[in-house]
DNA sequence: CGCAAATTTGACCAACCTCAACAAAGGTGG
DNA sequence: CCACCTTTGTTGAGGTTGGTCAAATTTGCG
């Protein structure tokens, strides 16, 4: 029972040199990622130009904060969106994995960072250029559309924990909505290497480090999961887990 | 579903009022909010077909749960959209007011509910042919992914007040947000008629109406602000309301 | 003016936080 | 490969914020 260690394939490797990863590497998955297949070749010269490679070792910021918003995409690794709000409070918005595209605004009422969870590289755009761009390409807005729908949903799933659910069921649901992001089913239940610590899990569900270890150790005296080392968790019981989580039954 | 025609008339139960507001005089008050200028006539024209109008008085649904998730733009009134854990657990997801868009999700994990604070009435499409539709024109793809990213700004800086705040950090944190929005500046104060009960504001900040009433109490205790009737409230001291919200003093 | 609903206030309680001590994990250098 | 050591996570005791329940009060509508 030897956990999987992250950092062990992260290392920026491309091929022969051991320079980090062109930017020419990172705009071909970004370009797979994101963008439409039959977006002109003039407007993908634009991004192009925009683009600007970025990457941290844990814990660091990829894209700290900014006077400008930025647009990131995370091509390898993984990273959490925090917000500062005052000396020692934080609160961590999103975590986001290899593919994801994150929008990381300018610092205003509060200073806003995207920090490496491990080693973690992805391609940064500043917003407003790039927002001017995507005026003129429907399909790329489409696509920048789709995304934001998304992480407003998921944001919305957050303000609904942070609300209206216990130290349990914002575990629970946590829990839930990262087996469905990087969970990997197996026999006796899906299995997750989990990238952040309790730390970034307990300013992400607005608790503290403390209570997620509370938690986690009720649900593994439920039988619902079981932890082996710091990260790897494996969830035993889904359907109990989204009970707690608070998730509505099938549709009425 | 029904076909709506440019002549057709709300169909809202009471108008004691003279003349309800067509169809048609809805979709300019969208057009003129939220349609680019240059939007070819053809698009235009899909777009009214897929226009419902909706409208509903205080307290009821303007869009209820649905299976598929709805854009609606509110034209008169104000709306609150609320998401529902379980019986006797609603959040409040945001507010909005004439001119605003919402996107209204799909019943999922849990439901969700557009309801009229007072009278409301707006127009109500389907999110999948809608943003099919924005698939062809970046215009209008440019002007919704510009609202998205606002709606998606506003549900991080909720999750920043529920998730690290405390009550009367929410309370100021949502004064102040209202002020921005709906507040009527004057002297000795911003003049703030809030459309919501107290019942709304404490299901918007994960609070009871007890501790809202309490740290109401407390704000006008301090000077802050001041109260009269039930949703009159003249914010006194902006800069003291801003700091007690955890706001970041100016950019160093 | 009367009344139902909304709000305020008070007393008490519990979920979660804080502080502190301890244990485990996992990296490092011998 | 193992002993060491720092970092991270766990566990326990006690405090606090905000929740709960109940009653008094206000509001604003008819």
């Amino acid at each position: 029972m030897r956990p999987v260690s992250w950092n062990s394939v992260l290392p920026m490797q491309t091929d022969r040199s051991a320079a980090p990863p062109t930017c020419r590497d990172l705009f071909g998955r970004f370009a797979a990622d994101v963008l439409p297949a039959d977006l002109p070749e003039r407007t993908r010269w634009r991004l192009c130009e925009l683009a600007q490679p970025v990457g941290a070792a844990a814990g660091n910021a990829l894209s700290g904060e900014c006077a400008d918003s930025r647009l990131v995409h995370v091509a390898t690794g993984a990273a959490r969106l925090v917000a500062h709000v005052s000396q020692g409070r934080d609160q961590v918005l999103s975590f986001h994995f290899a593919g994801d595209v994150v929008l990381v605004p300018a610092r205003a009422a509060h200073g806003y960072t995207l920090c490496a969870l491990g080693a973690c590289e992805g391609l940064a755009f500043k917003a407003d250029p790039l927002f001017e761009l995507v005026r003129a390409d429907a399909a790329l807005a489409h696509a920048l559309l789709l995304r934001t729908r998304r992480a407003l949903a998921r944001s919305r799933e957050k303000t609904i924990a942070l609300g209206r659910m216990t130290a349990q069921e914002r575990l629970a649901s946590f829990l839930v909505g990262m087996a469905e992001r990087i969970g990997v089913p197996g026999a006796g239940g899906c299995m997750l290497d989990l990238p952040m610590s309790r730390r970034d899990i307990a300013d992400s569900l607005g608790l503290t480090i403390e209570t997620i270890s509370r938690q986690l150790g009720e649900l593994r005296a439920a039988g619902l999961l079981a932890t082996s080392g710091r990260s790897v968790v494996r969830l035993i019981d889904m359907p109990a887990l989204e009970a707690r989580a608070g998730h509505l039954a099938a549709p009425c």
